[in-house]
DNA sequence: TTCATTTTTGTAATGATTACAGTGATAGTA
DNA sequence: TACTATCACTGTAATCATTACAAAAATGAA
């Protein structure tokens, strides 16, 4: 599985024409392993623990390669920081406002954009929604009851 | 003009049950008078023209009770810094890749969510953007025109 | 080997936002 | 009028993600 994934990595990367150097190699089959939109930081984190002596300015150097190249997409769902996605087929994020989760979803558009955008040409959609996640309505549902309990 | 505009942020921060100190009024007016998305610093550079000892901080804090209290909306299109939006309704925003304006757009969505976010609870959705506006792609006709004729 | 180019590193700078403590204004009360 | 509590505002320092930059290491060709 390991293997699948750096192959498809260094196969990715030589299409694009760029050299497949080690750490290139890493960052991005890490987000091809993980989709789950990790941070500069989660990724250097967690490649640290094989490349001990990596910096994150090559973290940093790889992915804004990537952005450049269209191998990976930035999702800004987050306000804070950037995260990086793989999965460059267009999808929306939803961002659960309590655990802070972030959920993929491929049904989107079909926007009745009409008229007003006519003129625009348009090279990329993003889609951010917020709201809860069935968790944490669960969550939330029992606290109302618990506080109802209390409060009568 | 200018007195509609004060009178309706008073207004609105009366009915949200607030005082409309001088600050917050000033920064309220000044997001319904240029609904240009405008940053924290534009806003803050702006304001003060007329409030000579104004703050940074006292900006920033009615921001973010502005946002708390659901009276302004932040945009985050820009990655690099976060814009505001006194104009709550729902809408989307396209941001010129080029010239880096931002255009609001309300024909949005009847997404077909259908089964896949159907347990979710959706509060807020984000549509963002980004391409040629119509300006910026006539340039870039223009520029291609020139480079042809220079290369042949 | 030698040299040039590319990759990687480490440190310092940037810049938006937040924390915090102190100052000032305001309003209600005795 | 003075007192007090609360709230609004300011100024400075801290935080933290990201970028700039220069130097070191690796690579690859001649």
């Amino acid at each position: 599985m390991a293997l699948i994934y750096s192959e498809k990595a260094a196969k990715m990367l030589l299409e694009k024409g760029i050299k497949p150097s080690p750490i290139r190699l890493k960052v991005l089959t890490f987000l091809l392993k993980n989709p789950t939109h990790p941070t500069a930081d989660e990724i250097y984190q967690e490649l640290q623990k094989e490349i001990l002596t990596l910096s994150k300015t090559s973290v940093y150097n790889a992915l804004s390669l990537f952005l450049r190249l269209n191998l990976v997409k930035s999702v800004n769902i987050d306000e804070k920081e950037t995260r990086y996605d793989a999965n460059i087929e267009e999808h929306g994020h939803f961002q659960c406002l309590s655990c802070k989760q972030i959920y993929d979803f491929f049904h989107v558009p079909r926007l009745e954009e009409k008229e007003e955008l006519n003129d625009f040409m348009i090279k990329e959609k993003r889609y951010y929604y917020y709201g809860l996640c069935p968790e944490c309505q669960q969550k939330e549902e029992n606290n109302e009851k618990f506080n109802w309990n209390k409060n009568s």
